[in-house]
DNA sequence: CTTCTTGCAAAGGATTTGCAGCGTC
DNA sequence: GACGCTGCAAATCCTTTGCAAGAAG
């Protein structure tokens, strides 16, 4: 775990236990996501003592050095991940809430156009795909057999 | 505002003053956003007597009968709008929040065909632009001149 | 009249903050 | 040793809800 002192360090974040711990979780899971609360029961269930006000606190410091990056998808879920450097789209189940990463650049330039037709600056863009996972699919086509 | 009233009722909806008032405000400004804080100021502000609550209420029932839209646009800002009916996308200014929208019907074929490569049923999709609006680009630049 | 709506105030969940004490540099 | 970090509890913000009184059909 060097490797997460340091890296904090060069992001000039004080390395503390719980910081390296919430990082950890994070370069563990590198494709999952995350909400607030999650983290903060997944550490404290674990091993790590820390309460959920430093989990907020430290998740805006990874934020602000981009360790991580967070979306909101709607009613008010919000999660965060690892930051790959790669931007990408998700895809959110209406039914279970499952979340997948979609990696998909052709539509950047899409964006910046629609950001230019406007004469805005382009920044960044949210996209968040909703629909049935196949999961759910298939328990709907159960049900709808057996019901 | 006989049209309102039947509107309402032909959505099923009982019409009360506090329900055309809230419709009016939509149909008197049809590419604007509103969170409910704002109906709630604005209407309390000109005449109409209500609560937020109901605000909340109200704007949850337009929205079952499909008269309004919501969306969510990060930091927890949530709006509503009048639904004309064409899927449309929005456009954000970091610095003022400003809100456009985008009509761009180009783009969900991609989220569909997106979906798809997931085995995820499509449903829909929310996109968000963020970037510097052409007013703060104005700021700024004085700023820059001036600083 | 019956049923649905409203306002109020209180509850709710998520996030933030003030402060005293402990860890890191 | 100074400064920044943490836990705790309280404060916020936004939204929802229970209940009694008031309007709509």
């Amino acid at each position: 775990m060097r490797t997460l002192y340091a890296e904090l360090s060069r992001a000039g974040i004080r390395a503390t236990a719980s910081r390296i711990a919430v990082l950890k979780l994070f370069r563990d899971h590198p494709v999952e996501h995350f909400s607030a609360d999650q983290i903060y029961r997944r550490l404290t269930h674990d091993e790590e003592p820390l309460s959920l006000a430093s989990v907020y606190r430290i998740l805006s410091q990874l934020l602000g050095a981009g360790l991580i990056t967070c979306a909101s998808l709607g009613d008010s879920r919000v999660v965060y991940e690892l930051n790959r450097g790669e931007p990408h789209y998700h895809l959110v189940c209406n039914h279970c809430g499952a979340i997948h990463n979609v990696t998909d650049t052709t539509l950047n330039l899409a964006y910046q156009s629609i950001a230019a037709q406007h004469q805005f600056v382009y920044a960044s863009a949210s996209v968040v795909v909703f629909g049935a996972c196949p999961d759910c699919q298939a328990a709907r086509n159960q049900k709808a057999r057996s019901g």
